[in-house]
DNA sequence: CCAAGGCATGAATCGTTGG
DNA sequence: ACCAACGATTCATGCCTTG
């Protein structure tokens, strides 16, 4: 394949990303979004609770033969990113803890300069179905530039302003993509197993470029990184292999007149009043297990277990069970209900959480 | 260094933590936590295997040469950590995007074997004063058991239980330590640059250690680990070099009093009731043979034979084989699927098996 | 037309025990 | 080591059906 002289804007190319990353002319990009696969390594199948079963990503481009293939994968195609970012441009790439720590180790060994991990939270991930781990409600994102020195551009003072003018931080609360903006094709189906949100590109591509940029993304998928680029005035470049992937994200860009929805890059509504689980205060110190706690006049009684439940003569539960069911009562505010004993004062457990409020609002 | 033939329990042993490591009997080990060094620039903690000084540069060929170095660092010590671990153990480490890709892919070549990465999600960081990049907010946490087939301990039921009955996420929303809790030598200056909260420990050893075990940390600094542990009622051995944070761990975690009953420690899980075969319900009168069962809807029907097996149309078997054929599902818990009718109302038969265990237990 | 409830589903490294 | 059987396990969201 022949370099090209001029680099080929709006379009998606059809090929192996790294081929066509080479044909491209050199320090010709100003930012690179890449979702490369996972190396996801599952196993048999998986059913949730009712039985269903997960419909889960074995496509053949997610299989490598081991650790050593899949990190030969990622120097090759971020060198050949590297050689057509400008030196000023700056490179994200998205994974899981299946592949991240790889795909860090080679961003670094091939030069590039960490600025940011940022943290992807799901407002809404799959559970973990089985109860053998904790749900895994993350994707980890790297931001690089092409060294340390670069002067890579960073839209401070817009990310700062759409947090509610405090600095934006590295975790992002966003939902995942589903619903309407869920592409699916004509039977129904979803087109691509791992479509991302618009609101994740959003914040990339207004934080780390400038209207007119050029953004490519090399794992083109559906097109997400093209349709945010076009609404927020960018131009776009797609690589991707698979002739399906590339029909569907064609008709999604070309029904974008570019008009920038700017809700999508604000955070979800704030919570009003943090909930406060019972046991903060435990892993805080601020109670300890083992504590004996009493309702206000020290009639009834229970003690605090290490996992943040209560447990009285046979009962266990949580503040509200217990103290329910100590006063044979349908329903209690263990909030209110339960209190500790300090010197020869009862305080109420509400005081403490109260304490954790302010502690968490600082 | 002679390798010991019992380990010693509550103790801070001062050394390399490497060499001390290979003095420990192996497999002997039920949970590690680390913190190990990563300030890469600051050049002071970080030596090669061979105890020469690793220089402080910027430029790329001495950057590289500081990765090595650090990869031969955590290798060094990761292995160590492998040898005296229990096959069934579990490994935690922490670290920031400077590290902790490195040390991921360290964990995987090693051949542990990743369960979760957990971010720690700080409710106050140090702000980003220079407006170049997003607010550093987090450090990243993976968790890994010895191989991909072990049966490591996760209590999931306690974390769930701790989170208000929702299973617990891999991002954990706690404050950096300060306040009373962070340590000042004799004049009044942090006694240690990168004190983890007890908070985060707390969460570790509560998910993934049972009352009795064994939690070493081969960084113990000021001895977080070793004071939670206590708490806890686990055992620790922490490792350290330095004199001054010795001091001040020893001091910190005298003054903790740390009997606690072990039942409020532990949350019972399911998993680990005892086996009530269903024909116990028969011979103890709780059902009758020729017993209408259904599952929740009423949409299934079996009845119940006197062996303790089901019958349904034209096919009979356990509880088990019954539901999921009458449901056409591979698999099926018949203990939550099959209720009886009593007046109008379905009980599942779950209940009845938890009043034979509760009659069992008295 | 609206409210309530049912149902589907998302990058997932998701058993244990006894024969 | 392999196999069969037991039996433990889910949260947020959006669409659709039912009343």
């Amino acid at each position: 394949m022949k370099t090209l002289n001029t680099i080929p804007l709006n379009q998606i190319l059809q090929g192996d990303c790294i081929e066509l990353m080479n044909s491209l002319p050199e320090k010709s990009v100003d930012l690179i979004f890449a979702d490369p696969p996972y190396n996801l390594q599952l196993g048999g199948d998986l059913h949730r609770p009712n039985n269903t079963k997960v419909d889960a990503c074995d496509d053949h481009w997610d299989q490598f033969d081991s650790f050593k293939a899949y990190d030969e994968f990622s120097n090759a195609w971020l060198k050949a990113a590297r050689r057509i970012l400008k030196d000023d441009g700056t490179i994200w790439v998205i994974g899981s803890y299946h592949n991240i720590f790889r795909v860090g180790v080679t961003l670094q060994d091939l030069g590039y300069w960490m600025l940011n991990d940022v943290i992807w939270r799901k407002t809404n991930p799959m559970p973990n179905f089985r109860g053998r781990r904790f749900t895994n409600a993350h994707e980890t994102m790297i931001w690089c530039s092409k060294s340390e020195k670069a002067k890579y551009n960073f839209n401070y003072e817009a990310m700062k302003a759409f947090n509610d003018d405090v600095q934006m931080r590295s975790d992002w609360l966003l939902p995942i993509c589903n619903g309407g903006e869920r592409l699916k094709n004509d039977e129904g189906v979803k087109a691509h197993p791992t479509q991302k949100p618009e609101s994740l590109l959003y914040r990339v591509i207004m934080a780390s470029s400038k209207p007119g940029d050029v953004v490519l993304d090399p794992f083109f998928g559906t097109g997400t990184t093209g349709a945010v680029a076009k609404k927020l005035g960018r131009n776009f470049i797609g690589l991707e292999r698979e002739t399906d992937y590339i029909k569907v994200a064609e008709k999604r860009i070309k029904s974008i007149k570019g008009e920038v929805d700017t809700s999508l890059l604000t955070t979800p509504a704030k919570r009003q009043a943090p909930r406060i689980p019972f046991g903060t205060l435990l892993e805080r110190g601020l109670l300890e297990p083992g504590t004996k706690l009493t309702d206000v006049k020290g009639r009834y009684e229970a003690k605090v277990r290490a996992d943040g439940t209560l447990s009285a003569s046979d009962f266990r539960g949580s503040i509200h069970q217990v103290g329910a069911k100590v006063q044979n009562a349908q329903a209690c505010n263990g909030w209110t209900f339960w209190h500790m004993e300090k010197g020869s004062e009862r305080v109420c457990i509400d005081e403490l959480r109260e304490q954790v409020r302010s502690e968490l609002a600082s």
